[in-house]
DNA sequence: GAGCACTGC
C-alpha cells in the first residue's frame, strides 16, 4: 500500500481538488487512482464521494479493497452499488457504483444532491454511459458550483482534451507502477497476423526466458485457429529441448469454468500462451505475462444511422488501445510486446483514442433518457458532448422516438415516454411493455423483454457442441411458427414449470448464468412496471399455457406497436423484405430464426424485427410475425413526419455536415448514399437474390 | 441458410 505512487501525490492532489471543481487526474495503470483517490479525499472530511466503474466486477472489487484497507464492513462507510445489487447503507460514505447505475440515480434525483464529490474512473475507455455523465457533470458543476467537486481519470492522450472540455480545468499526472517494457516492431505489415502471431509466439517460447505470452487476436474463430496450430507445433518439438508449455483459449462466450484455467497458476517449468479477445486488454487481468504480442486490430460493433443496421468489423486499434496492450507485458516485471505492425502504423495510421461509443451506437435510448431529464437549458441537438455524435445519428434517434409514441411532433417527450425512461430497456422493449398493458399480455411481454435482454449469451459454446446443441435444441419450443420472440416466451415458460431449474437449462443447453440474469432483468421489469402504474398489476410468470397461447395475438400487437421503428415488408414474389423506415432496406430473415413458412412457402407479409446486422449480407435477427392491419396506422404516421420539426425547427441539418462520421476508418461505415445509390443498391441486391433462386 | 468484440441500466 506504501509503495502506491499516488500516495506522496496526496498534498498537490487535494490542493487542486480545493481549488476547483473539476479535476482530470491522469492515472497509468497500478497507480493505484481507482482505491486511493477516494480514501484521501474522504479523509480531508468531504461529504459523500461516488466513484463510477465501466464494469461490475471492478466496482464490487475495487469497493471490496477499500473497505478491507480502511477496515471497515462491506456496505457500512464503504459499499457499492451495480444492478440487482446494492450494498450500501445510511453510513456509506464512499461508494462505488457502475455508471449505469448513477445514470438511474441521476433520474430520480437530477442533481445528485447526495454526493459531495463525483468521481468518474476509467473515463478513457469512453463508453456511452460515461460520456454521458461527463456532459451531465459539465452542466452540474455550474449548477452546483459551491458544493461539488468532480474528479475524472483518464489516459494520457487525451486528458488535454478532457481538461479543454471543462473550461481548462487541471490535469495532474499519477506516474503508474508499471515495470518498463520493450515495444519491438514488425519491419512490415504481415499478410496474415495468426501466422505472424504463431511464428513469433513460438520464437519467444524457444529463445526468450521464462514468462508467459499473452497474444491479442480479434475473435474465437481466428483464437481457435491459432491455438490448434500452437498446440500442434508445441507437441513437435523435441522433448527437453525446451520447457514445456501450454495453450489457453480466452474470450467471452467461453463457458466461465474455462475462463478462470487462465487464474491457476501452470506448474513449474511450464510457459503459458494465452490467445485471447479484447477481454484481456481492460476486463480480465492475467498475471505472469511477460511477452505480449499485439495484431493491432479489433472487432468493433458500429451503428450505421443512414440504414439503422448494426455491423461487427475487424478494425484497427488506437494508440490508447496499443499502449494498453503493451501493459500487460509490464505487471510483474520487465516485458516485451511485439506488434505486429510497423512503427510508422503506430504513429501515422492509429487514431489517438478509440472512437466512442456514443459515436458508435443507436442514440434512440440516450436521447430519450436526455428528453426525459428535462433540463431546461439542454437542447438535445446542441448536447454539450466531449465527443459528439453526428447530427444524422442524433436524428435518426428522434425519428425512431416519435414512432414510437416516445416524443410528439415537435420533439417534446410525451407522457409515455416519460414512463418508458424509467424502464431500464432499449426503447423499443420499453414501449411494447406500456402498450402490452393495455392489452392484457403484460407478463408475456415482461418475459419477451426480460429474454431479449441477455439474447445474445443464452446459448453457449456453439460450434463445438453444435451436434449436441442440434439434438436438444429439437426439446425446446419453435414459438408455434410465430418467430423468435414468442419462441423466447415459451423457453422461458417451459423453464418456470421445472421450477427454474439449473438441470433443465443445461439439459436443454441454455447458458445457466444467462437465464439466472433474465430471472433477475424479469423481476426488475415487473416491480418498475408496478411502480409506473401505480397500482397492482398481474405480472405473474406462472399459469397455463392454453392462456398464453390465446396472449400471443395480444402479445404481437404489442410488439407491433413498440417495434413500429423496426418494421419489414415482404417483397411480392419472394421471401426478402423491404424495411419500413425513413431510408428502406433490403433484408432477409435471419437464417437461425424459427420464423415458419406458410403452406406456399413464404414468409408472413409484414413482420417486426429485433435488430439488423450486416454480417455481411443485410439480415434481420430476431423476427416476429404482424398483420397488414396493425400495421398501416404506423405508415400513415411516418408519412406525416417531419424530421426539422421534430428536432426544433431552428436548426438545420446542412449546418453540420456527418463530420464524426468521416472521422472513422473509411472502410468501416458506410458514408451516406444519394437516393440513386440506393436505388441501385437495392436493384443489385434484388438481382443479387434472384441470381441465387435461379441456380436451385 | 449463416455466424457471435466487450460492457451495462
Amino acid at each position: 500500500m506504501v509503495s502506491l505512487p499516488i500516495v506522496q501525490y496526496e498534498e498537490k492532489i487535494i490542493e487542486t481538488v480545493e481549488r476547483n471543481p473539476v479535476v482530470v487526474v491522469i492515472g497509468e495503470t497500478g497507480s493505484g487512482k481507482s482505491t486511493q483517490l477516494s480514501q484521501m479525499i474522504h479523509r480531508r472530511g468531504y461529504g459523500k464521494i461516488a466513484v463510477t466503474q465501466p464494469r461490475r466486477v471492478a466496482a464490487v472489487s475495487v469497493a471490496r479493497r477499500v473497505a478491507h484497507e480502511l477496515g471497515v464492513q462491506l456496505g457500512e462507510e464503504v459499499g457499492y452499488a451495480i444492478r440487482f445489487e446494492d450494498r450500501t447503507s445510511h453510513n456509506t460514505r464512499i461508494k462505488y457504483l457502475t455508471d449505469g447505475v448513477l445514470l438511474r440515480e441521476s433520474l430520480a434525483n437530477p442533481e445528485l444532491k447526495e454526493y459531495s464529490v463525483i468521481i468518474l474512473d476509467e473515463a478513457h475507455e469512453r463508453s456511452l454511459n460515461t460520456d454521458i455523465l461527463m456532459g451531465l457533470m459539465k452542466r452540474l458543476v455550474k449548477v452546483r458550483s459551491s458544493d461539488l467537486k468532480v474528479l475524472i481519470t483518464s489516459a494520457t492522450l487525451d486528458g488535454d482534451k478532457v481538461s479543454k472540455f471543462f473550461a481548462d480545468c487541471p490535469v495532474l499526472n499519477i506516474p503508474g507502477k508499471l515495470y518498463p517494457v520493450e515495444v519491438l516492431y514488425s519491419s512490415e505489415r504481415p499478410s496474415s497476423y495468426l501466422e505472424s502471431s504463431l511464428k513469433t509466439a513460438l520464437d519467444i517460447h524457444l529463445h526468450q526466458p521464462e514468462g508467459d505470452v499473452l497474444i491479442f487476436m480479434t475473435g474465437q474463430d481466428d483464437i481457435e485457429k491459432l491455438v490448434s496450430k500452437l498446440e500442434d507445433k508445441v507437441r513437435a518439438l523435441e522433448e527437453g529441448s525446451c520447457m514445456d508449455a501450454i495453450i489457453l483459449p480466452l474470450h467471452g462466450s467461453l463457458p466461465p469454468e474455462l475462463q478462470m484455467r487462465v487464474f491457476s497458476r501452470p506448474p513449474p517449468n511450464c510457459r503459458r500462451i494465452i490467445v485471447a479477445t479484447n477481454i484481456a486488454e481492460t476486463s480480465l487481468t492475467v498475471d505472469g505475462v511477460v511477452y505480449v504480442i499485439d495484431c493491432g486490430y479489433v472487432k468493433q460493433r458500429q451503428y450505421n444511422p443512414s440504414s439503422g443496421m448494426y455491423s461487427l468489423d475487424v478494425v484497427q486499434i488506437s494508440k490508447v488501445q496499443a499502449n494498453q496492450r503493451a501493459g500487460r507485458a509490464g505487471r510483474t516485471r520487465p516485458g516485451k510486446c511485439y506488434r505486429l505492425y510497423p512503427s510508422r502504423f503506430y504513429n501515422d495510421e492509429f487514431l489517438d483514442v478509440t472512437v466512442p461509443e456514443i459515436q458508435r451506437s443507436s442514440l434512440a435510448g440516450s436521447v430519450l433518457y436526455l428528453k426525459s431529464l428535462d433540463l431546461p437549458d439542454i437542447d438535445i441537438l446542441r448536447f454539450d458532448f466531449l465527443d459528439p455524435p453526428s447530427s444524422e445519428s442524433l436524428q435518426d434517434a428522434l425519428k425512431q422516438l416519435y414512432l414510437i409514441d416516445a416524443i410528439d411532433e415537435n420533439g417534446a417527450i410525451t407522457s409515455i415516454g416519460q414512463k418508458m425512461a424509467e424502464l431500464p430497456l432499449e426503447p423499443s422493449l420499453a414501449r411494447t411493455l406500456m402498450e402490452a398493458k393495455n392489452y392484457g399480455c403484460l407478463s408475456e411481454a415482461l418475459i419477451v423483454a426480460a429474454m431479449l435482454s441477455v439474447e445474445t449469451t443464452l446459448l453457449p459454446g456453439q460450434r463445438k457442441t453444435e451436434k449436441k446443441r442440434k439434438h436438444s435444441i429439437s426439446n425446446l419450443p419453435d414459438g408455434s411458427g410465430l418467430g423468435d420472440h414468442i419462441q423466447l416466451l415459451q423457453i422461458y415458460h417451459c423453464w418456470d414449470q421445472t421450477d427454474f431449474d439449473i438441470g433443465w437449462c443445461k439439459d436443454n443447453g441454455l447458458q445457466v448464468r444467462g437465464m439466472l440474469f433474465v430471472k433477475d432483468v424479469h423481476k426488475q421489469l415487473s416491480q418498475i412496471m408496478q411502480k409506473i402504474s401505480k397500482g397492482p398489476l398481474d405480472v405473474k410468470a406462472n399459469g397455463k399455457r392454453e392462456e398464453f397461447r390465446q396472449n400471443y395475438r395480444n402479445l404481437r400487437k404489442a410488439l407491433c406497436v413498440g417495434y413500429a421503428n423496426q418494421l419489414a415488408e415482404r417483397k411480392m414474389h419472394h421471401n426478402g423484405y423491404r424495411t419500413l423506415g425513413f431510408q428502406a432496406q433490403v433484408v432477409q430473415v435471419h437464417p437461425s430464426s424459427v420464423l415458419s413458412l406458410d403452406d406456399l412457402g413464404k414468409f408472413p407479409d409484414y413482420v417486426v424485427y429485433h435488430e439488423l446486422i450486416a454480417t455481411p449480407r443485410p439480415f434481420m435477427r430476431n423476427v416476429c410475425a404482424v398483420e397488414m392491419r396493425w400495421v398501416i396506422p404506423i405508415i400513415n404516421k411516418l408519412k406525416t413526419l417531419d424530421v426539422y420539426k421534430l428536432s426544433g425547427s431552428i436548426h438545420h441539418v446542412e449546418e453540420e455536415p456527418e463530420k464524426n462520421l468521416q472521422d472513422l476508418p473509411k472502410k468501416d461505415v458506410e458514408v451516406t448514399s444519394t437516393a440513386d445509390d440506393r436505388e441501385s443498391r437495392i436493384q443489385a441486391a434484388r438481382e443479387r437474390f434472384l441470381a441465387r433462386k435461379d441456380k436451385k
